[in-house]
RNA sequence: GUCCCCAUCGUCUAGCGGCCUAGGACACCGCCCUUUCAAGGCGGCAGCGCGGGUUCGAAUCCCGUUGGGGACACCA
């Protein structure tokens, strides 16, 4: 069997009876803060099969829990899809034709579907008070099942209208038929349920207020979703929410059809709990903040269940997105390993147009307040100029600041760090490496190499180690840089001879200090 | 406690009965290259949880077991 029979099969079994471009997927998110990386991954797999078959991608703010809802977290989550560039088709910002999408605006649906249960006997009010149904869930012998006992399910209608005269709060439940629901997961294959394992579960609070467990399958059905991609902890709660498909379907409400389910394996933190959002690293925030590419994340995010192919671990969303098969989702858990995340994320930033890495450098720079946030036209120069001879050394966009600091910072800024090397042995390099750069004619790196070469390699006999790391200190202030011609070069020779001359001024040698432009204050700005 | 899901190197995975003395990637360790740090190249370490079957043949199929995870809310 060849990868083409493989795949024509698979979409047959994701596909059904449906055209490729009638799929429809969705993101349903609730606004609580920031957006966890395994709602990503969850957000990226639906938008991905969407993209895959030319369907559609329905954004659907689930904040019926009022009580957790922030304000900025409506946009922060749009601005968090919109930086992933999970951009969706129909949702709030967007619209589209079965609004509104946000659930707390769908009152008047929910309460009109809850109606229609409650006439058509689907579902029913219970009475039962928390304290009864404990009650009775411990009396019952070790070993049953857990779940509401149904003591309100067949109620006479004396005894529900005497409640009613009492104004007894009562909350809706679904009838939950005594039958076993099986379904075949996209992932997972056949899975099924006992009936005495499905109870009959609330849909509606006791105050009126309409429950994820109804809300979410109902939205579904009424804004046709096809296929339902989520986390595998939410498989447990499929068999219900497949009892109030068939429900709606009796009641002549939404699709009329069964959305096929998925369940993503779950996305483990280190050690072996689930990636809660307590973890570090779980937010995305963290990811934007420390230099993540969107498409970096979500590579490593796609690796976490899905492979693109054998041997290759790096690839581009537009490649995921032409070989994205849900079924060859692997059903097993995943833990997040935050290195390989970064080394995906470091072989997308080399992978970039230096020219675009320039320009995602340019927010990090200026946050540091190295350039500003317009970049002028000098540091934007000097930033571009730079930028190849990092791309190689940086895993995260953050890391760039601190190997770039020296080239805009001022001469009298540059603070040496008291482990890159500089002792009295590095006097004589120092004074040779000034007037060797002091006399270099055109100041280009190979002519900076070749002057530095022969003043401190074949004049002093030094070792290039040894020759070059008292140069590197002292223009940078470290013993780690980009590579430092280059670096020189790009200085210019005013400031790199500024600070060979207060590293010498430091050293004990102050001599030199004035024969440059000299330094204003001869403090040395060491911390 | 009950139910459900899962099970290949430390981690993510390839493997869907013979091509496997199990392949790749990350991490780790050497070496090469080298002005630092990287990148790159080469090499190394390391795995089919266990027990039964089925079969000429099992990492691959079945059963059991163990282990891990998830769910059992008037949260989503």
């Amino acid at each position: 069997m060849t990868i083409g029979d493989t795949r024509a099969r698979n979409d047959l079994a994701v596909l059904g009876d449906l055209a490729p471009h009638e799929v429809r997927v969705r993101f349903p998110p609730s606004p609580t803060g920031n957006l966890h990386v395994g709602n990503v991954r969850s957000a990226l797999f639906n938008w991905v099969f969407a993209r895959h078959y030319g369907g559609t991608f329905v954004l659907r703010v689930e904040d019926t829990d009022a009580g957790r809802n922030l304000e900025e977290s409506y946009q922060g989550l749009y601005d968090s899809l919109t930086w992933l560039g999970l951009t969706w088709d129909e949702g709030p910002q967007v619209g589209g034709p079965y609004g509104p999408y946000i659930q707390t605006e769908r009152g008047d649906i929910y309460r009109d579907v809850v109606t229609k249960l409650l006439a058509a006997k689907l579902a029913y009010r219970c009475y039962c008070t928390r304290e009864e149904i404990e009650a009775r869930e411990a009396a019952r012998p070790a070993g049953a099942a857990s779940g509401y006992d149904g003591f309100c399910r067949n109620l006479s209608e004396p005894r529900i209208a005497e409640f009613e005269a009492m104004s007894m709060p009562s909350v809706v439940r679904m009838r939950v038929p005594d039958a076993d629901i099986a379904f075949d997961d996209l992932v997972r294959g056949p899975v099924r349920f006992a009936a005495a394992h499905v109870p009959d579960y609330v849909i509606v609070r006791g105050n009126g207020e309409p429950l994820y467990t109804l809300v979410n399958p109902v939205d579904d059905s009424l804004m046709k979703i096809t296929h339902v991609l989520r986390g595998e902890d939410l498989l447990p709660s499929t068999p219900r929410q497949i009892v109030l498909y068939d429900a709606l379907k009796q009641i002549g409400i939404g699709s009329g059809r069964t959305p096929a389910f998925g369940h993503l394996p779950t996305v483990l933190g280190e050690g072996n709990r689930r990636l809660s959002k307590r973890d570090k690293g779980s937010g995305l925030a963290e990811y934007q903040q420390k230099g993540y590419l969107p498409e970096g994340l979500l590579n490593y995010l796609a690796l976490l269940g899905w492979g693109i192919a054998e041997d290759r671990d790096v690839f581009s969303i537009g490649e995921m997105v032409g070989a994205f098969d849900i079924r060859r989702v692997n059903a097993s858990p995943a833990r997040f390993d935050a290195k390989k995340c970064e080394a995906i994320n470091a072989a997308h930033i080399r992978m970039l147009a230096p020219a675009e890495l320039t320009e995602h450098l340019v927010p990090f720079l200026a946050a540091a307040g190295l350039i500003s946030q317009t970049p002028l036209p000098a540091e934007r120069e000097r930033l571009a100029a730079a930028t190849p001879l990092i791309q190689e050394r940086i895993n995260t966009l953050s890391e760039a600041v601190g190997l770039l600091a020296f080239l805009f910072l001022p001469d009298d800024k540059i603070a040496i760090a008291h482990d890159a090397g500089l002792s009295t042995d590095s006097i004589p390099i120092l004074k040779a490496a000034y007037e060797a750069l002091e006399a270099v004619q055109q100041f280009d790196h190979a002519s900076v190499e070749a002057a530095l070469r022969t003043a401190l390699i074949d004049t002093l006999g030094l070792r290039p180690r040894l020759a070059f790391g008292p140069v590197r200190a002292a223009i940078t202030g470290s013993r780690i840089s980009p590579p430092l011609f280059e670096s020189i070069e790009l200085l210019g020779r005013e400031s790199t001879l500024a600070r060979i001359a207060a590293a010498l001024a430091e050293l004990g040698q102050p001599e030199f200090a004035g024969s440059g432009r000299g330094r204003a204050d001869a403090g040395p700005s060491r911390s």
